[in-house]
DNA sequence: ACCTTTGTTTCGAAATTAGAAACGTTCTGG
DNA sequence: CCAGAACGTTTCTAATTTCGAAACAAAGGT
C-alpha cells in the first residue's frame, strides 16, 4: 500500500482535505518528523540516515523516504542521498520553534514537575 | 504500558534524553498533535473531543490523554473538561508556522506537483 | 575475482491503533 | 425516587503499523 496523506484529499483522521490534516497524519507517522529534521543540515545516504535515527528499521525508513518523497518533501540527488526539497526544507524552519518549546517544557517539567502543584 | 516520553529519559528512536527528541516521540504518536490542536480554542470535553477528531477510537484518546497530562501539556479542569495548560498552550502556538506551511504546501502540490519538472 | 560498504526488499514477530460494546455516573423531567 | 438520555471511561478482539533481522544486488577498492 501506499496511502501518502496529500492536502485535498481525505487523511486519517480528518475527510476536510484540509493541508493541515493532511500535514498532521503524514508527520504523525513515525519517523516522519525525525527523517526531515534529521536531513535539515543537508543531503544523507540511506545508510547515514538510519545511522543517526538511532537505528530505526529499514523498512519503515523506505516506508517514510517513499512518502515523503510521493509528497514532495523529499528527494534523491544525483549523488544518490537525500535530501528536503524546498518546501521540505521550509518544514523544518517551520518546526524550528517546536525546539525552542521543547527546551522550555524540559525547565518547566524540571521546575514543577508533572505531578507538583 | 504507560510509557510517556519525557526529557532526560530514553524514548523511542533516540537515546539522548534531548528534549526535542521526547517531544518528537509524544508528538509522533496518532492523534497526539491533534488533540493538542482541537484544544488550542478551549477546553473541551472527552466526548466532544472525540467528534472534532472525526470519531478518533476511544481507546486511543484516553491512552493520549493520559500521556498528554502525564506529560504537563493537557489537565482536566472543574467542569471535568480537558483543556491545556500553559505550556500546553506554547505548543500549538510553536505549530502556528505548521499550519501556514501546510498551505504553502497544498499550492506548491497543486502548482507544480508532485511529479511535474 | 574477492572483500567491504551501501541501497533496498522481504518476512514473521511485536507493538500500536481501530472499533464496538459495556458499565457507572450525572443530569433532566416526571 | 424512578426512567431515560448523554457523558466519561474501561475493556476486549481484530486490523494495521512498526520492529528487527536476514538476504540480495550494485558499486568501489585491492
Amino acid at each position: 500500500m501506499s496511502t501518502t496523506p496529500t492536502p485535498g484529499h481525505e487523511v486519517r483522521g480528518s475527510t476536510t482535505g484540509r493541508p493541515l490534516m493532511a500535514a498532521l497524519d503524514l508527520f504523525g507517522r513515525r519517523w516522519a518528523l525525525r527523517i526531515l529534521w534529521e536531513l535539515r543540515h543537508g543531503p544523507l545516504g540511506a545508510r547515514a540516515l538510519r545511522t543517526v535515527c538511532d537505528g530505526m528499521s529499514s523498512s519503515v525508513l523506505y516506508q517514510r523516504l517513499d512518502e515523503l518523497t510521493t509528497a514532495d518533501l523529499v528527494t534523491k540527488n544525483d549523488d544518490g542521498d537525500y535530501e528536503l526539497t524546498p518546501i521540505g526544507a521550509e518544514v523544518s524552519t517551520a518546526l524550528e520553534p517546536l525546539g525552542n518549546w521543547a527546551d522550555r517544557w524540559a525547565q518547566s517539567l524540571e521546575a514543577g514537575g508533572p505531578q507538583a502543584g
